[in-house]
DNA sequence: CTAAATTGCAAACGTCGTTCGCAGTTGTGA
DNA sequence: TCACAACTGCGAACGACGTTTGCAATTTAG
């Protein structure tokens, strides 16, 4: 009697992920709201608000309704969290397609990404987590994949170009983000010599030319085109 | 009236940074604990049961305590992770020496920024708050500093580089940490047929000889050892 | 037409970070 | 010496959070 999959009436449709369960069924009345309106709320609110702002209750109150009736949509927060991200995602279409250079590509992707990261700050909060992946990530992965297609690699190594990818313009955009928002209030600078006599030397006008795209161009030459190791 | 500085008796010492309060006045009975007591507790804490299982109530039960007595020590959670972000940091010690080159001591500096997000997996969820650094963390930067000294870079150069290796082990952490979790639970894999092309190729042995190491050969000297751009 | 499935909603539960009030303890200055 | 200010621990409380539950109302399937 511990399973309990397939009784009528139940409420725990969580088990399976968002992307697999139907928005509503066919019996009782029409729903007041859906998904997709619930998901853009919660976008609108987390761009202007914050992630922090996006509470249960914030949003139901954006829609007029409680919290709980967000629960008839969606089966947690998580799942809501997943939504949004898969939706702004989708706003980096249309894709590139595979043609030229594979690596002008892949930077024409990187840019994008860094864009939408500056539309809505909150992704960086959000996509560290560990949750499923949705059907638009899915797409815009599939379009990286196409992309390598001609690099004589292992599928293994272009899954971890991409992700390295990803991750280094995540933190281009975590360091635009809180750009000179550190502080070292509190501490007494004279105890670090090498910092002292760094700050102390004229500084250099500072060329900063095209960083995001040198980086990512050595990176992925790096981990992509470089030989394999004789051995 | 509004201003309340300066008052007698006042409680809102969270106002300046936690690393230049002092652990305790002179006045009152001797405190029954201390900063590093707590700090090592939370710490314990994190490394068994996670993160999030460093409630204030769980912190102070492990000493023994209530939650509300660690606002005696603390001005708030925020403080708490950032007192143990910096005292993990110092487990880092002895930093190496600046001695030989450059290159391989600051590899030198990233394996044992890896060896720490192994030990403390929760450091993941901590590092990328906007918080407060800490001494031993400057301490740190210090060392990176001095290892840069024959870099002929500009500073900012170099803050970047370290920030973006910093940032990179992060990524490899997280990458070993949430190795294989994610899923491509209900979806349909068939809509994405560069996948379904790269997946049905027949697997290469993947070398995978030092990608660690690699990338961030070629990110720092790319970074730092890069031609200042002809122009 | 009956019964099952589904809806909206308000109230409640447990946990969280944090604040508050109070009784007890210690150092300092009159 | 002694009163007062500064400090201590602690339990209770506050507000916000995510989530669950119970119930009346609604719609469709058989």
């Amino acid at each position: 009697m511990t399973d309990a999959s397939g009784r009528s009436g139940e409420r725990d449709a969580g088990r399976q992920p968002i992307w697999a369960r139907p928005e509503r069924g066919t019996r009782g009345p029409a729903p007041a709201h859906s998904r997709d309106a619930i998901v853009v709320a919660a976008i609108a609110l987390a761009d202007t608000e914050g992630l922090a702002a996006v509470s249960m209750r914030a949003v139901a109150s954006a829609l007029g309704t409680g919290a709980g009736s967000l629960y008839r949509y969606l089966s947690s927060r998580d799942d809501l969290l997943d939504l949004m991200t898969d939706r702004v995602v989708g706003e980096m279409r249309p894709y590139p397609r595979a043609e030229g250079d594979w690596l002008d590509a892949m930077l024409l992707v990187a840019r994008r990404q860094l864009a939408l990261h500056r539309a809505h700050p909150w992704l960086l909060d959000v996509i560290h987590r560990t949750s499923g992946i949705g059907p638009e990530s899915l797409a815009w992965f599939d379009t990286c994949i196409g992309i390598l297609e001609p690099v004589p690699c292992a599928v293994t190594a272009k899954f971890e170009a991409i992700a390295m990818m990803t991750g280094v313009v995540s933190l281009f955009a975590r360091s635009e983000a809180t750009s000179g928002s550190f502080s070292f209030a509190g501490l007494d600078l004279a105890a670090y010599p090498h910092l002292v006599a760094a700050f102390s030397r004229p500084a250099a006008p500072a060329p900063r030319t095209d960083l995001f795209e040198r980086t990512l161009r050595s990176l992925l030459t790096g981990l992509l085109a470089a030989p394999p190791e004789a051995g």
